[in-house]
Formats: C-alpha cells, sequence, structure tokens
DNA sequence: TATTGTTATACTCTATAACTATA
DNA sequence: TATAGTTATAGAGTATAACAATA
C-alpha cells in the first residue's frame, strides 16, 4: 500500500482543509503584525487607514459600521493614530458632533509603506508557489470569500463579536 | 477597457494574498468555533483532544510542548475537559510529579462528532469550489504550511506568544 | 538544584454601559 | 427623543511569577 505524497509526520490528526485555511491564514496574520511593530501600527490601524484612504471625510460612526468596529474602540484607535500623526480629526461641517476623519500626508505615507511590507509579505508567505499558482490560489480564496460573504478589505479580526458583515 | 471578472466592489483597498488568507482563515476558525459551541468546547480544547488521541498517556508539560500552550493556561484547558469527562488524569507510573494524560470513551466521542463537524465546515466553506478545486486548494495550502515551517495540526491561535513552533 | 503541575496575579484586547453635546 | 463621540467599567483570554511536591 502506497503512502500518500505529503505524509504526515505530526503527532496530531490533520483537521481537513478548514483547518488548513484557519492555520495558515491565522500565520499570515502573525507574520503581518510582525512586521508592522517597527511602524508602531497594529492591524486594526492599518484597517482604519485603509478605509478613510477611500473615503475621506466620513465620520467615525461610519468607520466602525465598515469595519464592524464598536465606536468605543475607534476611540482609542483613533486616538493613537492622531497621536502619531496619520489621521486628523476635523469638525464636521454639517454636524457639530461629528468628526470628519482624514489622512494626513505622513497617513498617506504610511500606507505606502504598509502595501510595500504585504507586498513583501506576499512573496514569503508563497514562496513554496510559482506564479500561475499563486494566482490560481488568489482565485480559489476570492471565490470562498465572495461566496462566504465576506467583505473585501474587511478582516473578521477587527470585528464586534461573531464575524458580522457590515450593513 | 475591460473590467476584471471578479470586480471590487468594497469601500476599501485590497490588500493581496496575505490579507486574503488571514480573512479566510480567520472567517474560517470563528465558523469553527461557532459551530463547536454546542458541544461547549473551543478550539484549543480540540486541539488538546487531538493530541491526546494520537499520543496517548503523555505529560501536560509534553502536551503543552507540542501545542506551544505554556504549563499554566493547560491546567485550565484541562481541569474543563476532565469536568466534561472527556479526559483523564491519572497518576504517571514513572513520576510522581506529573500527570498522565488519557482520552475517555465520551472524550473519543467528542472527537467523532468533531470530525463530522470540520467536514461539514469544509463543504460549506468551499461551496464555491468543485472536488478537483478543492483538492488544488489543499495542495497549495499544504505547501505553504510546509514552507513556512507549520506543523501539522498546531494552530497558530493556540501559540505563546509569536506563534513559534514546537520543539 | 531542577522539574511537574498548580495557583495567584497581571496584562492585553475588546465589549458594555453610562455620559456629554449636539441634533 | 435620538445620535456622535467619549469615558469608565467589566469581561475574556492569555502570559508571568511564585509555590509545593517530587526528582
Amino acid at each position: 500500500m502506497p503512502r500518500s505524497r505529503t505524509m504526515n509526520t505530526s503527532p496530531v490528526p490533520v483537521w481537513g482543509l478548514g483547518f488548513l485555511l484557519s492555520q495558515v491564514g491565522a500565520h499570515a496574520a502573525a507574520r503581518f503584525a510582525e512586521r508592522l511593530v517597527p511602524l508602531n501600527l497594529t492591524p486594526p490601524h492599518v484597517g482604519v487607514l485603509g478605509v478613510i484612504k477611500h473615503a475621506d471625510g466620513l465620520s467615525q460612526q461610519a468607520l466602525g459600521e465598515m469595519l464592524c468596529i464598536f465606536p468605543s474602540r475607534l476611540v482609542g484607535l483613533l486616538d493613537e493614530l492622531e497621536e502619531r500623526g496619520l489621521v486628523e480629526r476635523r469638525d464636521s461641517p454639517t454636524d457639530r458632533r461629528a468628526h470628519a476623519l482624514y489622512l494626513t500626508q505622513a497617513g498617506r505615507d504610511a500606507l505606502e509603506k504598509i502595501g510595500l511590507i504585504a507586498r513583501e509579505l506576499q512573496d514569503a508567505l508563497c514562496a513554496a508557489l510559482n506564479k500561475s499558482e499563486r494566482e490560481q490560489l488568489a482565485a480559489f480564496l476570492t471565490r470562498i470569500a465572495a461566496q462566504q460573504g465576506l467583505t473585501s478589505g474587511v478582516h473578521p479580526g477587527y470585528r464586534k463579536l461573531g464575524g458580522a458583515e457590515p450593513k
């Protein structure tokens, strides 16, 4: 009886594709967080920056809904980003209760660096795959994400509660 | 200029394959945890059960090293599994300080149910892919996991600190 | 003196609730 | 009366440190 080509040398059972997705995904997330440390940022910070970049002037309320982050949590994240000079809270022109969020130049620069980090990480993670395999993998994951109702750019790890989607 | 087939309808930027892996992986993990709730178990519990099944009689020390879990944390996890009647702490025959860990019949039954849950989840997660695509995806992820030094069955989420591998 | 498992404590992250000021 | 943002508080999960029994 022939052994399978990918022999299991581990002391523990294999839980299938679900486990594999989760395992590799957690690894990717950990490596990303690691590479953000020199920038003094965390993945949720990056999520916030990314949304503001593409929706300049939005309110904290709107931002929280997009990322499924509680308003109270956003306060801290934005405080940190503002301290570091990456984000500005301006007064909303239409509602004196609300803030309008903007990236500073430093914020845009940081996003550039983050994009570079993400590309380097992608290369490192996919070292085992050639170009066409990477494209296939991306296509598979994109289809899964779409079918599962995941929103592009919204990480379940930002979420409040069980990973609900933004409205 | 033709639009790509997988149009990005999101309010936020796409961070590439690393983000996609992490996003889909976190989703898979959340859905798995969700399906474990009726069994009154969490993913770390499952990791522990899986290792004990394949290394009956091992010590807490050894178990912790395999899963990269701190001994003090293991105490709580094992307390819960013992309370639920899934695991037994017997006296080690060779070292009166140590415990030898064993699954009960209920523990083995629970692992059966968990296996079923994992297979159902896999089907749900991969609804967008046909059989051969799932196999390709599994092959890609297995290669990535191997190249990245991940140990089969050891989830980075169990880990102490930055996702180090077991010795 | 080192190691096994335990307990007690602290720390990090996130959610909940209460509050202020506007609308 | 409801909403935007804030503050204060609490909870979950995990790491660190100190400890008793045994090696």
